[in-house]
DNA sequence: CTGAAAGCGCTAACAA
DNA sequence: TTGTTAGCGCTTTCAG
């Protein structure tokens, strides 16, 4: 049972009938029930499984897709990751997860190898984008959805409003009555960095008509808990008890934030509110639990995946963009209630 | 430059040689300097990608290898997966994360697709074993590596010590001086969920010998934040103010417990001691940290990927058991400071 | 509806 | 060292 492979020819045989013949009733159309039914047996018999090297070759598709992002230690990713495979699965796709690292080049080196045959399509969650990568993305002719941006507005994208999601925390923090907010960001030079930095600069009006002052913008090194806790450490010890609400561009980085706060005596939000972004379940679970703005991550896979099935079904067709809006979900870190309440 | 595929005909003929000299001057051995050059160069010339479907076709190797998970949300598994796409990448191979689903057959339906020539091996890490899963692994004829246990000797095995680390968790809660002490385990019909409830049982003379006493031992329904919330708030309502420290079977299990607890208007540690298992980040940044046995799960993935690196280069070899041992990581939840010293 | 045969892109055995 | 050729397992024409 074990080693020698059963092939095709054999089941044929087995069943007495042509090569081809066995092939069609096993998979293609226009066999005889008996046909079916005759090399079904024999298939079973032999434990015939079929060779998907073989198969890949001759139909040039491999029924393979990829899910390209830098950081799979991101919940954001696994949430994404998760409804992707779910949908790509009901469809008979198998999911290949892929590391970009950071970089431009060095995702532009993991597409140029997926295109090799190896994948059916991509998609792609990149952290920092290049003229240069959209470009490539086009030209390699391999079917790509992009969560995220990049410019090049011939490909299928999933995008959301993270700028407006970053507003929407700010108003939040006003109407619970903060006025001195800081800004707890990641680096500046990746599209999420980014556009979260432009939403609370453009929060600044609003802010503004209500007398409250943006305290500070502060860069994290990464998007990650410890970045995060760096950050928030230095921002809180150079302006002590100036602050009374931070905004964090994802909930990785409040969360090193409060601890940051809690290291430092401040409670949470008594002393100092805090939202994050993306609504990963941490920010559920997490003690106090996290005010967060929903990206809607597994809807932003589910859409990716389905833009991607739908383009593999017609590579000609126009490209789509999908956006999904964001919305604030209220949790302990911003409430006004006291600890005692927030228990309850 | 998109659609048409070059293929190593083309490079052939730009470079003037044959198809034969234009494979071996870019992968195999014993071609001249000047034609590697020549050859090298006219695939430059026409971005010759070598299509890795004719490849493994021919070669009967994909350079793919898959991390089959029951659940992929769970930060262990993403923890193993990192380790082993890092090691792995490092010898060429590429790595596709496949869900199992929780059952034995599901299980098996997934390494029976997978052996269809998809791979080239298969690390597994499964919740629930059954003899004929052994069998039908060892049988199979792929080369595998089991994460936990199947009680095939057989089969290359990483295993650790978790029966162990939970008598390490109770060992640590009384001698910090508790006595009344609850188990909350996952469910019993999985692998982690009976060695664990195992160590637990393991330590009742420890437990005799200082007058402790095990106040109940409780199954969640599985091994997650919601599952964990659910059962402690059973757990802690049944017994009130009779439980002084909770052992969860993991870190996930554990952050529930102590949601249970904070609702209940307990202080963790001060009313309630919590210890989790895996040491998984969340570990080192909940609030408060979390006390927890650490499993290595990197090294755990990095173990499985170089067994399996090692059965792909010698599939002759005899099957070897790799056990990492358990650490207890002490930290906040644990600890008999107060809610004050633990904020420093 | 079935059988025969071609060939997907590549590597490796065999000749020269 | 290089060219020629067979063939990995499969699907899909093309005849019959």
């Amino acid at each position: 049972m074990a080693g020698t492979r059963v092939t095709l020819p054999d089941v044929a045989a087995r069943a007495g009938v042509s090569l081809g013949s066995a092939s069609r009733a096993l998979h293609g159309t226009g066999a005889s029930p008996a046909m079916v039914e005759r090399v079904r047996a024999a298939a079973a018999e032999l434990g015939y499984q079929p060779d998907a090297t073989g198969r890949s070759l001759r139909m040039r598709k491999t029924f393979q897709i990829a899910f390209a992002v830098a950081d799979i230690g991101n919940p954001v990713y696994v949430e994404m990751m998760t409804a992707i495979q779910s949908v790509v699965a009901e469809r008979g796709y198998r999911l290949v997860v892929a590391s970009t690292g950071g970089s431009p080049q060095s995702t532009a080196e993991l597409v140029a190898g997926l295109a090799a045959g190896l994948v059916d399509g991509l998609i792609l969650s990149p952290l920092r984008t290049s003229p240069e990568l959209g470009q490539q993305l086009t030209s390699s002719g391999m079917p790509v959805v992009v969560i995220g941006r990049t410019g090049e507005s011939t490909l299928d994208t999933v995008t959301t409003d993270s700028a407006g999601g970053i507003g929407q925390a700010v108003d939040h923090l006003l109407a619970l009555g903060h006025r001195r907010i800081a800004f707890l960001n990641g680096p500046l030079d990746t599209t999420p960095g980014e556009a979260r930095q432009r939403g609370f600069d453009a929060a600044a009006p609003a802010m503004a008509a209500v007398g409250a002052q943006a305290v500070e913008c502060r860069v994290a090194a990464d998007f990650t808990v410890a970045a995060g806790l760096e950050a928030a450490r230095a921002l809180l010890d150079e302006h002590p008890g100036r602050i009374d609400a931070l905004v964090a561009a994802n909930d990785l980085l409040a969360v090193g934030a409060i601890k940051a706060a809690v290291e430092r005596g401040l409670s949470v939000p008594g002393d100092l509110a805090v939202t994050g972004m993306d609504d990963t379940e941490l920010a559920g679970v997490f003690q106090p639990s996290l005010t967060s703005v929903s990206l809607r991550s597994s809807e932003r896979g589910r859409a990716a995946a389905t833009l991607l099935l739908e383009r593999l079904a017609d590579p000609g067709r126009a490209a789509t963009t999908v956006t999904v809006a964001p919305t604030l979900i209220s949790r302990e870190s911003s409430s006004t209630l006291t600890d005692e309440e927030v228990a309850r």
